[in-house]
Order: structure tokens, then C-alpha cells, then sequence
DNA sequence: ATTATGTGTGGAATCGATTCCATAATATAG
DNA sequence: CTATATTATGGAATCGATTCCACACATAAT
């Protein structure tokens, strides 16, 4: 691999016009910039990024934590931030904590130790601690699907959307709703989407019972027990049923197959997320898109425009559909 | 940020030393290295990586390409590789085509301008062109999910996989089998799998019509698009498809069901992949597990070997599992 | 004719590590 | 008591870029 200094020697220049040319900057004459262009391609001479990084201090690459990769969530969201990213010469460094939250803290200074140019955290909490150890590491974040004061974030409105679809349930009749949730230590997911089904209730003047809210983890056969619980306890069964993620939906949907209970006839059953899987259930269920390419778009672009000193965004709140299908 | 020479200062010691402390190497007195760890701590001094790898010419980086992280098993893969990798320090760098094989061929480029220490290649295809491409840019690559010769490569046993699932078929009493397929460009999924169908059906004695091969693409909608094609056009409708992703039966399943036609009863229906929701679906689907995370840490640790001159394979062959359920 | 401005170029310092080499002090062998 | 390892340390070159600064020359303004 050539160096700048070679490629000076061959076009017969000092190493600070090649450098001049590569980066479009100060003064060069045509003939100079021709010549050490030619040299450039004829040797197909690349410069290392490492000196270059070494006295820019810039790296363009952008650390991206997640808590799995596994489901669609944030698969999809590192796909928006990895299309957006590319279209500007950044590249992703992947932090995967397996939903090790300790991990978070280490990768968070790992990622600084990288110099990375930015991180983008897909967060699951939003502790002062990680708030304030984000704030210590002294490196541009973006949060992903959390809100966080002081930090910039790109979120859903997980409350709207939970207050709408349980509007909807109401307005198709229902009055007995149950709900699966996950720990509220998760604010968008745990807590936004169960204060806005609540709120929703209450100003409906509906009554919820205490057994048909369940507390549920990120995965399938949780529903599916979340479900059983429902429906085991309860003196007045409900009529249809929130889950906060689609897999706890499904989860549901297979504990309600399972006891020939019909969909929807006997039970309602509405997700969050629009994963792919939803449409081909049977039936397909109905769920909230929340365009999750989108916000790994949004938050590439933002993250971007701040290390850019453009303007840029503190906060964005996405907007999100209702796919009304047959599980209603 | 402190730099070595400050620590150097504050230790009263040289640069040379406190680099020896940083990296094991060399002669260092008890008392020396002592003072110098003491003023690390106190600092939180980290060295920085892009100096270091400008002299040493490694950067603890591997780059991965892949297809898609959307989908279950490259996500799956990723996983595996990024969980054994982080043990040995390593980060991952991503490259996500979506798709596009030409991109293939430039992010080799860009990684290895990155000066990755390696490369990891989730491939589709193994074209000539690309393995030349490979060997070209002269950094240590593997391959997963597709065999290459004289490249490095971790991949699945499919043909046998595929031949296993046909004669389990063919001992439940089924004599009318479908297939599945996708283009045979993707040597793995599209030649292989067919290839091992075939073979068991002709060990068989067993006649295949044209018509109960179809041909896909890697989606839920073109399994059912398939399995309406193999339906319709059948004077002998078979008793059984397969499909060669868990996907494309899922497809297959959405438009069975729509048609009222009883799976296992009047079609038996298998997949590949393990994929997680497999299990959930009504009925539970018959599928071929290839351990992707298994296949991913392994990737990562012959390719760690090769870097660090230890002895490796070049060529590893997975096992896989039938998981057997009431899909047949 | 003199000064100011714009254009073009290269020398040398710099970024922050690693590592070769020289040197000195101490310990061990002959 | 010399000769030879062994241990310990630091000076200086090096990796491959960027960038400040000085300088030369041509042109325009005074």
C-alpha cells in the first residue's frame, strides 16, 4: 500500500499538495492536481484512515448500542441508521448488549475509547445514571425510542398510539379490556403504553379490573402466560386484550388457540410494532406501526447535522399508524 | 484526554516505559511500573487506538457483510459472532447491502480501507468474480452460509439437511412432494437444498412433476404466491411441500389456510431455519435447525486464530436438527 | 514604482502511540 | 577480578496523514 509521501515523489510534488488535492482544499494548479490525480488512480492509492483520524480527530464512524438484534425492533432501526449513515461516508460500529445492562455503561466507554464520532443508543431505560454517564463521556448521543431529558432523542408516541388503539377497541364495543405489559422501568414500552390505555379508560368511564393487567417479558411465551393469567383469574372475562409488543400478541394468540377461544369473536387481541409476521397470522392481527427505518433515519440525520454544527433537532417524536385487521 | 508523554511526565518516567506498562512488553521495575499504573488510574488515561494502530497496523476491528439484518438468520448470525468476538476485544464494523450485490464488492473496498483485521462475509451468492474480488484485497476473510473454494468458510450441511427432511416425509407415507426454491445462484439454499431433495426423491423411486417445483424469492408472499401456483396448476396435487426457508412456508401456510386446506391432513408442510415464531404457528411447523449463533461464534473463531497465526480450519461443516412437530 | 492581493508550492511540526538501539547498573559465571 | 548476561531505562525514529507558516511569483490597485 502506497503512502502520501510515494504518491508525491511520483507526481513530483510535496506531500501537502497530494494532501491539498485529496481534500479539495487551498491552492492547487490544474496541472499539479492532473498529475497527482493520475498517480492516484494509476495506483489505486488509498490513504489510511488511521493518520488521517490520528490528527483530525474524526473517525466517521458512529457506535450503535442495542440491547439484541434479534427481533425486528431494532433490526430495523439499524437498518434505516445504516442507509442514512452510508450516504454520508459513516460507518456503524455494533455494540450489542444482549440485554446486559451493564454492558450499556461499558460500551458507552468503549465507544469513546474508539472515537467514534457519535453513538446512537437504542435504550430500554432511561436511568440518571445512564443519563449521567452519557452526559460524562463527553461524545455527541442520540437516544433511540426513549425519551431523556437534556439528550437528543427520536421517540414514538407510545402513549397517543396506546390511548388511540384503545379507543378503538371502545368504540367497537368493548368495555372489558386486558392488558399486557412489561416493567414500567422501560417508559416507553412499560409505562407510556399503559398510562395512555388507562387514561383512555378513565375517560371512558371504564372500569379495569386489577387481574387484567399483566406483567409480561420481551418474548413470546410470555404472552401466552400473561394470557393464561387473564383469563384464569378473572370472574368477568374480558372482551379483547392490549399486548405492548406484537411477540407478547402472538404469545396470546397461541394461548387463545390453544383453548379454541375464537378470534375475535370471543376475544379481541390488538399489538404494538407491525411485524412483519402480524399480517400472516391468523387472523392477521391488528398492530401500530411506529416506522422504525424511519427513526434510525431520523436520528442518523440529526446525530449528523450536530456533528456537522447544522442545526439540528433535540427532539423528535415520530408519528404512527393503526393496522386495523381482522384480530378486532 | 491525556496523552502518553503527560503520563510519562507525571510518572517521572519515558514514553517507553509507560508504553512497556500499557503493553506487558519489556523490562520494567517493580517500583516503575508501580508509578505509572498509579497515575493511569488516577487519569483514567486510555491510550488511543488510532496512534496505536497507525504503528502496529491492527485495529481489533472486523468488518461483516451482510444481506439484511432483518431477517432472522443473518441477525442470528451477527449475534453469535459479536458475542465470541467482544471476549477477545474485537468490534464489529457493519456493511449491510440490503441486497445489492454490487455493494458486496465495494464494501470489501471500504473495509479494507478501514484496515479491518478481518472480514466476515454473510454471502448469497459465490461467484467467481466475488472470490477473485476477495483474494484480491489480501485481508483475511470467512465465509458463512456458503461453501468457497480456497476461502475460508463456516457453512450449514444442507444437502443433507434437505435429504433427512425428504425421507422423513417419505416415511410418513408421503409419495407427492412440492418444493419450494429459490434461485440456484445461492449455491446453499437454492442449489443445495433442491439438490438433496431430488437425490432422496430419486433414492426413492419417487417422481417429482415439473409443476411442484416452484421457484421464490426470500419472502412471506412469494411462499404463498408458490404455493398457489403448485395448487393450481396440478393434476396430482401433492401431499406435502416443502419449502426451503421457514419464511417461504409461512407463505405457504397463510395461503393453505385461506383456502381451507387441513395441514397436516391434506398437505404436510416443512421449512428451514428455526425460525423463533415456527413454533407458534397453528399447526407448529416441522423445520431444520442450523444453530446460526453456533455458526457465527465459530466464524469468529477461526478467523481470530488465522489473525493471531494459530492453527484454524478452512473449512467447517455445521450440524443441524431436526425439530419435528405438527406441521406433518 | 510601490504596495496589496491572489495564487501556488513546499518545509517542517504535529497527532499519539510503538519499537529499535544505545547505555548503565547489577548479577552471575568463569 | 574480569567477562558476560540480565535487568532497567530513555532517546529518537517511525507510522501516514494534515496544516501552519514562509516564500515566490503574478496581477491589480494606488
Amino acid at each position: 500500500m502506497a503512502t502520501i509521501k510515494e504518491i508525491a515523489e511520483m507526481a513530483s510534488v510535496s506531500r501537502t499538495t497530494v494532501s491539498r488535492v485529496l481534500n479539495n482544499s487551498g491552492y492547487v494548479s490544474a496541472e499539479a492536481r492532473k498529475r497527482v490525480e493520475k498517480v492516484i488512480e494509476e495506483t489505486g492509492y488509498e490513504p489510511s484512515i488511521y493518520a488521517k483520524s490520528l490528527r483530525t480527530k474524526r473517525t466517521s464512524v458512529i457506535g450503535v448500542i442495542l440491547p439484541t438484534i434479534k427481533t425486528e425492533t431494532p433490526s430495523r432501526i439499524v437498518t434505516g441508521l445504516g442507509s442514512e449513515l452510508a450516504k454520508h461516508g459513516y460507518q456503524i460500529l455494533l455494540a450489542n448488549t444482549n440485554l446486559d445492562k451493564e454492558k450499556e455503561y461499558e460500551y458507552l466507554d468503549l465507544l469513546k475509547t474508539r472515537q467514534v464520532d457519535g453513538i446512537v443508543l437504542l435504550a430500554t431505560n432511561t436511568d440518571p445514571k445512564l443519563i449521567q454517564k452519557i452526559k460524562e463521556i463527553n461524545v455527541p448521543v442520540v437516544i433511540v425510542g426513549q425519551e431523556a431529558k437534556g439528550i437528543m432523542h427520536v421517540t414514538y408516541d407510545d402513549y397517543h398510539a396506546a390511548r388511540e388503539l384503545t379507543a378503538f377497541l371502545i368504540q367497537k364495543g368493548h368495555t372489558q379490556i386486558a392488558f399486557i405489559g412489561v416493567h414500567e422501568e422501560d417508559r416507553a414500552v412499560g409505562f407510556l403504553r399503559k398510562r395512555g390505555f388507562l387514561d383512555e379508560m378513565t375517560a371512558n368511564g371504564l372500569n379495569v379490573e386489577l387481574e387484567w393487567i399483566q406483567e409480561g417479558i420481551f418474548d413470546i411465551d410470555s404472552g401466552k402466560e400473561s394470557m393464561g393469567k387473564i383469563l384464569k383469574q378473572s370472574v368477568n372475562t374480558p372482551t379483547a386484550t392490549i399486548a405492548v409488543t406484537d411477540r407478547l400478541a402472538i404469545g396470546a394468540m397461541s394461548y387463545l388457540k390453544d383453548k379454541d377461544i375464537v378470534i375475535p369473536d370471543r376475544m379481541a387481541l390488538v399489538g404494538f410494532g407491525a411485524s412483519e409476521i402480524s399480517q400472516y397470522l391468523e387472523p392477521a392481527l391488528t398492530t401500530v406501526d411506529f416506522q422504525n427505518e424511519k427513526a434510525g433515519e431520523q436520528a442518523a440525520n440529526q446525530l449528523l447535522a450536530k456533528l456537522n454544527a447544522q442545526t439540528y433537532q433535540e427532539k423528535i417524536i415520530l408519528d404512527y399508524r393503526l393496522l386495523i385487521r381482522q384480530s378486532v
